[in-house]
DNA sequence: TTTTTGTATCTGGTATACTAAATACCAGGG
DNA sequence: CCCTGGTATTTAGTATACCAGATACAAAAA
């Protein structure tokens, strides 16, 4: 730093490591998962091909990176690939949709057993405090914001578990769901069902009552299930 | 067929539709697969590199489909690709096994729920027939063939369940799992345990008593988690 | 001797060229 | 007209060449 000091110490800079491990497979993975999944698939019908060339050239790199991100979606089951027919975007059935909940079920009933064995006084607080703003006579008022809140609930009950595991399989089926429209949540009275169904597992974890909240919990996602198997024409 | 007929009817060969789908990046994964899990991975600690060049070599293929494989263990957290290091097999942690183990008895408990639900007694009484061998007093005898049979069981149950998606977690946390020896399943008074477990279960699915099975065969899972939080060692 | 720095080599990442199979289209024969 | 088979085109699959960063080691400086 000081030139005429020869024998200076070193001068410490403090960085930031770069994010290396962050290739264009990846760069391209994003970029078409996001697109993908921003495509609202179930409104149509037709069968959609990804080009490889095409995307290639969109993107400015080669098929190389393309193809790996795309093998990547095609195991987490976003996509097909047919030799040398294309790449196609996966519609899951309604089966398929239906089995993901049930996975899912399971998943959310075994957190809730980790939360209260695991988390904090503290940390179940958080959960409720999340409602607050839907107390008593508001969930009229805030309805739209009720959507986000429900999905922040599940995804913060699945993080309390602390099983890393859990939370990763959670969010790759929580990316298909979401690419399916369930619009069938918005509808009110569903909502305040699942404001009381929601309290009353936040009730169980404070509670310490591990066997009440693990079936609440898996009860009502499984609800949830039975929901779409009844009312879900949109899907084949 | 005849020669001198002309007109004769176009010959209907019964041939079987060649099996395509299958490439060399497919055959490399199973070989890559199959050599990870045979390799004992938990006797020694060094670390296990995986060189592209020298599979391509060995394998007689390009690296494209070798790379391809490779991306494909490594997002079922077979291996670890570090840029420009190389590529690593992965060692799972105690805290990782476990965490799969958790998975498992979540998916196990709502397997067997979903038997009471769907299967028939027919099925259900397939379960039942794998254990003749070791009733009453005959289990000492055929210790040996019983942690065969334990996984049937359980692959069985899954099976039944219906739901694939569970079906093909659960056969991912498999492989993982049993490239860790559990050597521990083999200790006599584990097996007897286990057998009787298993029996709890079988009853409760022929009784259709869903809440009831689905406790069992969580709780039978959940058991051996902790059996190895407390006694295995060799992990990290 | 110790520390730094240049450099050869080895790594996975990427780009590109080529292969073979599926498809669609077309021409010729019935 | 219809049907068959050839053929051009398009697809994903594969092979290969090259790139840049990581590492180890040697050479040079202190």
């Amino acid at each position: 730093m000081q030139p005429q000091d020869r024998s200076a110490a070193t001068a410490r800079l403090v960085v930031e490591p770069l994010d290396l491990n962050y290739s264009l497979r990846d760069k391209v993975y994003d970029a078409l998962k996001q697109a993908i999944m921003a495509m609202n698939l179930y409104a149509t019908r037709e069968e959609l091909r990804l080009d490889e060339r095409q995307l290639s050239a969109d993107l400015g790199v080669s098929r190389t990176p393309i193809r790996e991100a795309i093998s990547r979606l095609e195991q987490e089951g976003f996509v097909r690939v047919v030799q040398r027919r294309g790449v196609f975007v996966v519609r899951k059935s309604k089966r398929e949709i239906l089995e993901m909940i049930t996975v899912w079920g399971a998943l959310e009933g075994m957190a809730a057993r980790l939360v209260t064995q695991h988390a904090s006084d503290e940390e179940i607080a958080q959960l409720r405090r999340m409602f607050a703003t839907f107390e008593n006579d508001q969930l009229r008022a805030h309805i739209d914001e009720y959507s986000e809140t429900n999905i922040r609930f599940h995804q913060k009950l699945l993080q309390l578990s602390r099983n890393e595991l859990i939370n990763q399989i959670a969010s790759n089926l929580f990316a298909h769901m979401r690419s399916i429209r369930l619009k069938t949540i918005g509808e009110k009275d569903r909502a305040e069902r699942s404001i009381i169904d929601h309290m009353n597992i936040i009730e169980a974890l404070e509670r310490r009552n591990t066997e009440l909240a693990e079936k609440l919990a898996r009860q009502h996602t499984l609800n949830l299930a039975e929901h779409v198997q009844n009312n879900v024409q949109y899907l084949d």
